[in-house]
DNA sequence: ACCTAAACCTGGGCGC
DNA sequence: TGCGCCCAGGTTTAGG
């Protein structure tokens, strides 16, 4: 089961540990196997050498210093692991050759990920993360986008009547909350994922705003959640999923009121874990 | 602006 | 054994 997908604390740590490998490395090739993941651009990549690693939403930028910037979009099921034992793989589609020998691949089981090249100037403008909302967590020094206040929080919930989880999903209002720490944030917050945003109120607002931030902290804490698909660059796996507040656990009895099962519904297509008595 | 459903893919799990 | 079906979820796209 492909339970556990990259979201902002699977990102953010992927993008802490690229930092630390690939800062100050020279690129010396890039060998694609897959078009389907990256079009095209890369013979403007080799020559440079990496200068930083940033993140908006749940987009990875790789930035060298000639221009020229990686974006990397893992999906549901990319990997990038740097110097990994039994790699090149089956699911291999893109290898970066660094100096010293040093390769990073991206893997993907389902070949949702892409990978864009372009010009560093041009990140901020691309046509993907141009369009992202705000930041809970803006992780790296300067990205050049707008973390989230609460009085941005309160200004976007104030106008919506959609459930409030496919809001706080939706990336063009808020970058970098997915199914899994959506789940949990409601319910830290004892909220109903289904209640309409602009009839939240202000502390139910400020409560959530807390909740957002404290489950993506205990994500990045924990090096986000592993089950098979994700994994750190390391190949070492995060273990946030056995932290887990209410994400997976249908039928369990809900770890806060002690005596109501948790209950698992659709919504917006996508599996929606919650207590039917803490979160109201 | 909102919604839903299908599409993109693969493989694990389950029923038969 | 193994076939067929469902499910997982980030995002896009088509259609209402």
């Amino acid at each position: 089961m492909f339970k556990n997908m990259p979201e902002l604390p699977e990102v953010e740590t992927i993008r802490i540990q690229l930092e630390k490998f690939l800062t100050g490395r020279e690129i010396i090739g890039v060998e694609v196997r897959s078009r389907k993941i990256l079009a095209d651009g890369e013979k403007n990549l080799p020559g440079g050498k990496i200068i930083g690693v940033r993140r908006f939403g749940k987009v990875v930028v790789i930035d060298f210093d000639n221009g020229y910037s990686a974006l990397i979009h893992l999906k549901l099921t990319g990997q990038l692991v740097f110097q990994g034992p039994n790699l090149p793989g089956k699911h291999t589609h893109v290898i970066f050759d660094l100096d010293g020998g040093k390769k990073l691949y991206f893997n993907d089981l389902r070949k949702f990920g892409w990978i864009k090249i372009a010009k560093s100037e041009e990140v901020i403008a691309d046509s993907f993360i141009g369009k992202l909302g705000p930041e809970p967590f803006v992780g790296q020094a300067s990205s050049g986008q707008a973390p989230l206040t609460l009085e941005k929080f309160k200004e976007i919930l104030a106008k919506s009547g959609r459930p409030i989880k496919i809001l706080l999903m939706d990336q063009t209002k808020i970058s970098g909350l997915g199914n899994i720490y959506a789940n949990e944030a409601l319910w830290l917050a004892g909220i109903d994922p289904r209640r309409a945003p602009k009839n939240l109120k202000t502390e139910e607002i400020k409560k959530l705003y807390d909740s957002i931030h404290s489950v993506l902290k205990k994500g990045i804490k924990y090096g986000g959640a592993s089950d098979q698909a994700y994994i750190q660059p390391s190949g070492e796996e995060g273990k946030y999923q056995e932290h887990f507040l209410v994400y997976g656990r249908e039928g369990e009895v809900c770890t806060g009121c002690k005596k109501t099962k948790i209950e698992k519904i659709k919504l917006g297509g996508r599996g929606t874990y919650w207590c039917p008595f803490c979160q109201v």
